[in-house]
DNA sequence: GCCGGATCGTTAGCATGCAAACGATTCGTA
DNA sequence: TACGAATCGTTTGCATGCTAACGATCCGGC
């Protein structure tokens, strides 16, 4: 019960710590190669909707955006029809880390993965889909026995 | 193959948030809770032995326990016996605050699974546990295309 | 009995997330 | 046309992770 969030929460954090030693390798930090999969193939992107795609916040993308400019892996630009808007643009730097990213990626999944039969992937994606559904269609209100405000400010 | 870790990762942040909203009402971080329940348990015992437990770093427990020293959740004491140790000890608050955790935290895995089956409970539990398993077994260097240090001896 | 290596906790600095507050720009309406 | 509301990105402050460097304490040989 309890137990399955447990070993869930582990899984990702091997795999997230697997992943982040493998970018790095490449110049890329885990959180940035995020943005990366996506500017990759929507070039030009603003922070809010680049946040909207990866299911984080603005704040994030923004945080991440700044220190990838840092790192010479894109530019802002402010969109010339609408004064609000900053557009993410990569540079070739970031173009060129595609290919091998993209490997390391693929490398990491199908060696996590390794032990697995097709028949348990699929079991697999599909109680993981079933739990983001349930988790994200409505965030009921759970225990409601002590409201939110009250506890012990001390 | 990389949809999966995708799905995972999703999951587990849905997951993650839903805790820290529940624990927050009851004055308790999702960190710290995890915290708690291994001191509920074993109370006394020093960063270094609750790090290992929780599977993360000596830093992490010492900057967590030191917030929750702050809340008034917990006191550190230096072991009589061995200078170099500190004992962290769960004050009266602490354990007023397990029963309705337990509940909150018991009470959100069930909404999290409610849409699967005992049998699809097992297959998951069972995929995530290889994944572990492969994870953790042998770090093996996985992309070994751009090596890390320059050099390495193989 | 002393001293150097081992073993602790702590501090500092960073990356990634969040929420809240702020400032600039745009848009709808009066 | 001018003004208030809505919509952006940014800044600030916090929580949770990490690694690296530091300082205090202990222990085994000499």
């Amino acid at each position: 019960m309890t137990e399955l969030v447990r070993l869930l929460t582990r899984a990702q954090k091997l795999l997230r710590a697997a992943a982040d030693d493998a970018m790095s390798r490449h110049g890329v930090r885990v959180g940035q190669n995020l943005v990366l999969e996506v500017l990759w193939e929507s070039d030009g992107l603003t922070p809010g909707e680049l946040a909207a795609r990866l299911h984080i916040t603005t704040p994030t993308v923004v945080n991440t955006a700044t220190r990838m400019e840092s790192a010479g892996l894109l530019v802002r630009r402010k969109d010339p029809a609408d004064g609000r808007l900053v557009r993410l643009h990569l540079t070739p730097k970031a173009r060129a880390a595609q290919r091998p990213i993209e490997e390391a990626r693929r490398r990491l999944a199908e060696h996590a993965t390794a032990t697995l039969t097709d028949e348990e992937r699929r079991h697999l994606r599909s109680a993981l889909e079933k739990i983001i559904k349930q988790m994200s269609d409505e965030d009921n209100p759970l225990d409601p026995a002590v409201p939110k405000g009250t506890s012990s400010p001390e």
